[in-house]
DNA sequence: TTAGGGTTAG
């Protein structure tokens, strides 16, 4: 619909040169009246037409043909170059962004700091973050928009580094002061950071910066520290600063419960969120908020809490927001309510991948790997593209119901159907996989083969797998690599001294746990929780301090004699610690588990599923004790371990015994 | 001109 002069009329090239090299062109520049134009838009010899035109063609999206225009008389305006950047971040082209920036360079506008700014942040939406801090170096007039998105550009890209070392030169010799949004910006560059270097030490020191200046009432500036704090793990200094906000909104309300969350204690999560709909009328949750409790919820197998919370996001009208579904979906199917997922799920309106992904998931940790891929089958034939969470929900889903076949099909199909290069998680899956069912060897050559170099979660699916199959030799293999990759983690060394126990290598458990001592790390301890009319308790193993203590301990008592008469053994040979075997039985009683198992068969009434939750993966004694019990006193058990679930019904696990 | 919290995973 255009009639340009041949030279015009050819596509914008693609300049991928550095914009040092960009050099003003000598070529005259046809006039604007050179330009044919019809039918609807009328041609004037006005200066103001180009601009008008590229605006217009902007605003429509038609950012080819406005590209076209450029090279015509007269210059474009700050205004137009503007729409025209903007239009380039909207068609997420790089090629035409650097176009427009070398135009602008030709035209001796390279030196104006709003368009700066404008091609910083372009640069940086475009992931071109090179590109963004040349912008920035070249420009000699910073304003404080002009550090603002150079801060903001490198915090993204994860360059927190750069960031300090540009803001302490700010602060130094630039003569302009930092305002709220400077403060924002690095911040975030405290936990964006591409370097293994720990940024909180500067995170705090911005923290001083920011009380001197007096922004103290920046609900911004406080809300993004609430956050900072949560991402390095400091709860404590996350909720001084929450509870001292002289005004909070919903979105500080919401990332200090989310803080509870990211760093497990979804109790408080709860507490908090309570007080925030019954005293806080001005702050109402909203969306996000609703996502953080339905996972605190999720966490503790909160069921009864969860259903609360679901009538509250039907009552607000939340509930046509994909995220609060899929988590609702999750939260169901995580609290051993995989129907009511699956309903939820079937009475959206609309579905994205990660609602079904959601759902893939869900059917996963149940064990139903079959219907995992069905489900799998059925989100292609509806038209959403798997992502990679998607595999690794499917993968896992094989993993757990032992579909070693359709599991490697799936993975091949990763590369082949769907044009994605498996990552290190994916790999995870596959060895995992292949390890549980006993396909030690396979799995080894998968970490061998692999095209990235295999990382700590590799080794550590590798490892998990020595321990269900008691393979010396490949655990300390593993190890090996892994006491390089993450020497702080405590539970690979009680992994190694686990299998060195049931090889019954004494020596070797004693030396393993002389490594834990001597690098003063502790075993993380095993926790459940069991909700009981709407209020959860948590039991930790082997605690006196445990709810109603005298009780639940004679009831196990009791459990176990009868268990032993019916042939049951304890398995004392898992408990590390050197004890005489008496002593080592009293260990196994006080696990976790079975005090909340416990405490469930005390507290709750014949006929009442007895739902729990484990922070660990279940031991073999408490999974045979447990399958003991409920056929003992014939009730329903649903354990969730940090794997997946095992429902007890009548003496049978429904992992048959395989997790 | 610029800003803060949340989805699915093993």
């Amino acid at each position: 619909m255009w009639g340009f002069p041949a030279s015009h009329t050819a596509q914008p090239p693609t300049f991928t040169a550095h914009l040092s090299n960009f050099s003003p062109r000598n070529s005259p520049k046809p006039p604007i009246s050179s330009i044919t134009i019809k039918p609807s838009i009328s041609t004037t010899k006005d200066t103001n037409d180009k601009n008008k035109l590229i605006q217009s063609l902007c605003k429509q999206g038609n950012l080819r043909q406005a590209l076209k225009l450029l090279p015509h008389e007269p210059n474009p305006t700050q205004h137009t170059y503007e729409l025209l950047i903007l239009s380039c971040i909207r068609h997420e082209s790089l090629s035409c962004g650097l176009q427009v920036h070398r135009h602008l360079v030709d035209d001796g506008s390279g030196q104006d700091p709003f368009l700066a700014t404008k091609l910083i942040n372009m640069y940086s939406e475009l992931d071109s973050i090179d590109d963004a801090r040349k912008v920035f170096d070249k420009t000699r007039n910073r304003t404080i928009y002009v550090w603002n998105a150079v801060f903001r550009a490198l915090a993204l890209a994860g360059h927190g580094m750069d960031v300090f070392e540009l803001y302490c030169r700010m602060n130094w010799s630039s003569g302009i002061e930092s305002d709220r949004f400077t403060y924002t910006y690095v911040l975030k560059a405290c936990v964006a950071s591409e370097s293994s270097i720990s940024l909180l030490r500067k995170g705090k020191e911005i923290h001083a910066h920011v009380l001197r200046r007096g922004f103290e009432a920046c609900v911004h500036i406080m809300t993004t520290l609430v956050d900072m704090y949560a991402r390095f793990g400091c709860v404590l200094n996350a909720s001084c600063v929450f509870d001292e906000m002289p005004m909070k909104n919903v979105v500080s309300w919401s990332a200090m419960i989310a803080c509870y969350v990211k760093n497990e204690r979804p109790f408080e999560a709860l507490e908090l969120f309570w007080e925030m709909t019954l005293e806080n009328r001005d702050s109402l949750p909203n969306s996000v908020t609703m996502v953080s409790v339905l996972q605190a919820c999720a966490a503790i197998v909160a069921l009864e809490q969860g259903k609360l919370i679901h009538g509250y996001i039907l009552r607000r009208g939340l509930d046509s927001i994909l995220p609060v579904m899929s988590t609702l979906v999750t939260m169901y199917a995580r609290c051993g309510k995989l129907e009511i997922g699956q309903r939820v799920f079937d009475q959206m309106d609309k579905r994205d991948v990660v609602s079904w992904n959601s759902l893939i998931s869900s059917y996963g940790i149940h064990g139903y790997g079959r219907k995992a891929i069905q489900i799998f089958k059925d989100m292609i034939s509806n038209g959403v593209s798997p992502n990679e969470i998607t595999f690794i929900s499917v993968l896992g889903a094989c993993s757990h119901a032992g579909l070693v076949v359709e599991g490697k099909m799936l993975f091949d199909s990763m590369c082949r159907e769907h044009g994605m290069y498996p990552s290190m998680e994916h790999y995870a899956c596959l060895v995992d996989l292949l390890g549980r069912a006993n396909r030690l060897d396979e799995a080894a050559k998968v970490v061998e083969d692999m095209r990235i170099e295999p990382g700590s979660k590799v080794w550590g699916a590798l490892l998990g797998s020595c321990k269900i199959h008691c393979n010396v030799g490949l655990a300390e293999r593993a190890c090996k690599r892994l006491f390089e990759l993450e020497p702080r983690n405590a539970g690979n060394y009680v992994l190694l001294a686990d299998i060195y126990s049931e090889a019954k290598m004494w020596g070797e458990v004693k030396r393993v746990k002389q490594l834990l001592e001597a690098k003063k790390l502790q075993k993380v301890p095993g926790c459940s929780w069991i909700e009981v009319r709407k209020k959860v308790y948590s039991f930790l193993s082997v605690d006196e301090f445990n709810h109603q203590s005298e009780q639940v301990h004679a009831l196990l008592v009791k459990l176990s004699t009868e268990m032993k008469d019916r042939g049951y053994v304890p398995q004392t040979g898992i408990v590390l610690y050197d004890l005489e075997e008496e002593e080592k039985e009293r260990v196994l009683l006080g696990h976790s588990e079975k005090l909340a198992v416990a405490f469930g068969l005390i507290n709750t009434n014949n006929g009442e599923v007895i739902r729990i939750s484990k922070n660990l993966r279940l031991c073999e004694d408490c999974h045979s004790v447990t399958k003991f019990i409920s056929k003992f006193v014939n009730r329903e058990i649903v354990v969730r371990d940090v794997n997946r679930f095992h429902h007890f019904r009548d003496g049978v696990c429904s992992c048959g015994d395989y997790w």
